[in-house]
DNA sequence: TTCTGTGAATAGGTTCACAGCT
DNA sequence: AGCTGTGAACCTATTCACAGAA
């Protein structure tokens, strides 16, 4: 398939959570404009991000709701389940919490296609080494560091200083 | 000043990480191109960010570690400090906490710059509105939603689901 | 000689505008 | 008539490449 940018993605992500709330409204058809107005793009920009992927609508009517939906998940690799731990955060309502020490084994038993990151910096790099051992592919890190990982595993990660520096950069710029 | 791009404002902020961590290791100078290779870009990157702001090297030598870090510190605006109110989280080591009704009392009492918004989907907005009814110009939102805000306010979202939809896509497309 | 600063060239992403289905 | 799908035009960001300061 050809090199599809981030911010394509992130769109499409982005027009799933639209069209879920339109479904929950009982609409079942939605133009290019509407999605755009929603989340605060062009029409043109919605039909170009679709289109890299085929064309899932009609001419002179818009999109079908639900087939629309069914596409966008189909692209983003959401028909199947994904195996998720979560490493670092306290008690969490109705999860089950594992000593950290367990980590090795129960990823043995359980294991995860995709972690989430959540300790302190010092130890970020640690875990991660283990995660991706026990054959982690993806991972979501909020530890503020630049991880380390093989070629073959993906990181994505949310770092809560630079977004607040992005913020004071704006406010220091108005 | 010429519009700069957010891609840049993000890099600088790293730039700033880097920065601190070669000051801990007593490093005095640091090249382009050690920036670079820490923050996976390029070192004409780094400079062409870098040259928005002004000329802050030596030919042939590279950067002054301090000098630079005060010069990215200031580009972020980050010599002053900001009052900051995090709403929806729940008890956090040190911090004092208090119930979400005297919200307008207490913002009333210690103005806030920036709020960070984790509250549930149902309440950001309404959580928001009465965040920028109290001078909040800078808001941090990781709840789910796309939020209304006046112009003079920024917004910047996280949201998880969107960055675990990523990782999906880029798991289902290698 | 080394490494910055920066115009020029290239690549990438967005918007335009219109042909073509329904 | 309405709205999609898509090349072409445009604009923005990145990389190249080299002159020039230390």
């Amino acid at each position: 398939m050809r090199k599809i940018s981030e911010s394509t993605v992130r769109r499409l992500s982005l027009y799933l959570r639209f069209l879920e709330q339109f479904a929950a409204q009982g609409q079942t058809t939605i133009s290019s404009a509407e999605l755009a107005r929603r989340g605060g793009t062009t029409s043109a920009q919605v039909r170009k991000d679709l289109s890299f992927f085929g064309s899932f609508g009609k001419r002179g009517l818009g999109y079908s709701v639900p087939e629309l939906t069914a596409r966008i998940r189909d692209i983003l690799g959401l028909r199947r389940t994904y195996r998720v731990v979560l490493v670092g955060a306290g008690r969490w309502n109705g999860l089950v919490v594992r000593d950290i020490r367990h980590l090795d084994a129960d990823l043995a038993k359980e294991p995860s296609d995709i972690a989430i990151v959540v300790t302190p910096a010092e130890s970020a790099q640690e875990v991660v080494d283990r995660l991706v051992r026990a054959g982690v592919k993806a991972i979501l890190n909020f530890a503020p560091v630049q991880l380390a990982v093989p070629g073959d595993v993906v990181v994505k990660s949310v770092n809560m200083a630079l977004e607040l520096e992005t913020l004071s950069f704006a406010l220091a710029n108005r």
